[in-house]
DNA sequence: TATGAATGAGCATTCATTCAT
DNA sequence: AATGAATGAATGCTCATTCAT
């Protein structure tokens, strides 16, 4: 039942930044940004609520039902602002992503200034720092086969805002390698997340610190 | 997709894992396999269909029927095995430890021979090996976060089996020591196996390059 | 689709015909419409909206937002004019048999001056004119079991009208003879623009010649 | 999902024609028959249910689930045998024109010893025969601007059975004009149905005798 | 013992209608 | 008065599991 989407009245009255800049091509529709307060926290709890449904259930195993229950809200409101299950997912993840590619443009400013062990340091902290948002994120991505595109898409976000940052503290550095560093580097960070979710680990400090130390020695390498 | 269940005698979700204890049992000629025979081959092609399956859409997206259809076994006799969908997974990851495990024991008795480099890529290239049972696992994994138990017990097999490995190379190693390392080093294998399961990355190759040499560093600085 | 009503004051569905009853009202200038016709524009275009959607797609699958958004109304507007779809529903069919009633009627002034089977001509050239709002009338009769009082009244009008134009052309002709007859030839006017509407069927035109000669026939054998 | 669907044991044991000839090609898949009695019987009752369902309400307001609950089985039974709702119209379609098509292969075996009139009245017979079936029947075509294909299948089959009875009443009847003549017929017997349906109108048997005699005046006009 | 038809709770999604703004 | 966001009952359909044969 084809369903339109006005451009809806743009008023630039209070129009900050929203609280959830979802951008350009989601699945297949966007979800519709409500114009004012109420909706606004609206939005925000129900994104709140699927953030946390999705990493305690994973995507197929979380209900549109207790996703709209969590929040508080009626299940027409929840399909109101996200028309599919798919779309609230994009949400997620765009929302996440946008979340780490700020942390991360934070780090570009003071990478300069760091030793190779101390940005590795800061880079390997940068995905625990989300742990419910990345718990949802990655159960999203990895329950859905069909979420490749957008899995490809927050990967190169990631990925250029990490050679950003390796560029910021080593100019000199031919782009070709950063990128293909950042890589490298993206899969550390995501080590470090892993070991950050299992809390109960004896040697998860030392793990840990064994990741960045790798990380250090791999960067300082690369940048001798 | 939370689903009731009908008067099922429940099983712990972690017991009976059929898979992996039949042994042996050799048979006199052809025309009727004797019925151990059978159930050997038969639970291999339920096993082999089942990781192709959760492989392609993820534990809640594949059903039993699918899985029964494409080893070419009715609905029926999947049960008589796995009596529950949580078995079948169960029964996956186990076999996806075992194989794993003995690809480790096997390297266990090369470390001695092995330069830190040459360690290190041997190590990252055993997770990369097993492709859809990789991708299955990881499936299972993490669309369940009631297969938690499961996990844990997975990584507890491999670090153990790595940390043999390691102390296999340098016996003086204190068992602590390689226990944490071991722990940094699954992350880094887990990371080369995510840049395999991604081929069109331009800097692929460089980067898992990359992970390789830092592993390498890593271990030779722990050795040192 | 059966969905319940939320408290609503659930009018009879015979009542409220908005569209037929709103005379004609100037107006002074242009900028400001006054508000009676404004209304009677909206209210036009509301009803084309709703005879091209219930054409299109029938009865249950039309939406009355879709219906809104194609006349270019809010919502809120559409139920200002109609407060159920079933009043629009109503409204529809009530302008389609005021429609048919004054095709009729001005066939009637010229009825004598005709042959039988210019008269038969034209008599089945009546439905197919007005395709749209058939298909729309048609949608609605055949897709509502509940709307079979709305059917009788509308064949009930056709069918009178029809008489008068018999009788117009025959005045001898007694009042009961021209109402069966009258029941007969809407049958026929209906199998007409049945043909009307299939128009890549290899025998249409003859077929269509072939309900005109019958009814030809008929007329001819009956006033003879 | 996927749902695969077997060309089942074909045992040629009892294997008569079964209770409904479902043929080749509806909307998207096809009922699957049952190969044993009870399944006989239960698709009898789902099928009866289903017309009689679709004739109260109509294709859309007809629920899957009212249509189970009076055919006495449970939902997930229908959707055994009709795994969607659209297969099952298309199958009772298609069983209603099977029967229409048996009728008017009997009338054929008679036709050529009948006078003009007496064929248009057995003609003008056959539709009224069914009652809910046609009634049925009416509410899937007309609801369904998706369902045109098998209308046309349905009218296409109707017509070829008309024109071979007019060429068993008068072989020399070129095949263009059998063809052409029984769509025309085809309408009146549309005509002659919707009578019946309308049984308190005062005219109608009147009416109906109209129609008959018009339908005889054409056949014998043409057959002269 | 082996089979696969049967079961029904649960899920994603829709949309007529209301009413706060 | 005019608007369109909010509401939630109802719908088509799925699939793990059972059990009669």
């Amino acid at each position: 039942m084809k369903r339109f989407m006005r451009m809806s009245s743009q008023k630039s009255t209070t129009d900050a930044t929203p609280a959830t800049a979802v951008p350009i091509a989601p699945s297949t529709a966007a979800p519709k940004m409500p114009s004012r307060e109420r909706g606004r926290a609206r939005v925000a709890a129900l994104l709140a609520a699927a953030s946390a449904v999705f990493a305690e259930k994973g995507y197929d195993a979380a209900t549109m039902t207790e996703i709209a229950a969590r929040a508080g809200a009626p299940i027409g409101s929840l399909y109101q602002f996200f028309p599919t299950k798919a779309v609230l997912a994009d949400a997620l993840l765009t929302q996440y992503a946008d979340a780490l590619v700020a942390l991360l443009i934070d780090l570009e400013s003071r990478a300069a200034a760091l030793s190779p062990d101390a940005l590795a340091a800061a880079l390997l902290a940068v995905l625990p720092s989300l742990r419910v948002e990345r718990a949802a994120a990655f159960a999203l991505i990895d329950a859905r086969p069909d979420m490749v595109a957008q899995q490809g898409q927050l990967r190169a976000r990631l990925r250029q805002a990490i050679a950003a940052v390796l560029r910021a503290k080593s100019p000199t550095l031919p782009a070709e390698r950063a990128a293909a560093m950042a890589v490298t580097l993206l899969q550390m960070m995501k080590g470090a997340a892993a070991l950050g979710d299992e809390p109960d680990l004896a040697q998860g400090h030392e793990a840990q610190a064994g990741l960045v130390h790798a990380a250090g020695l791999f960067i300082a390498d690369a940048l001798a």
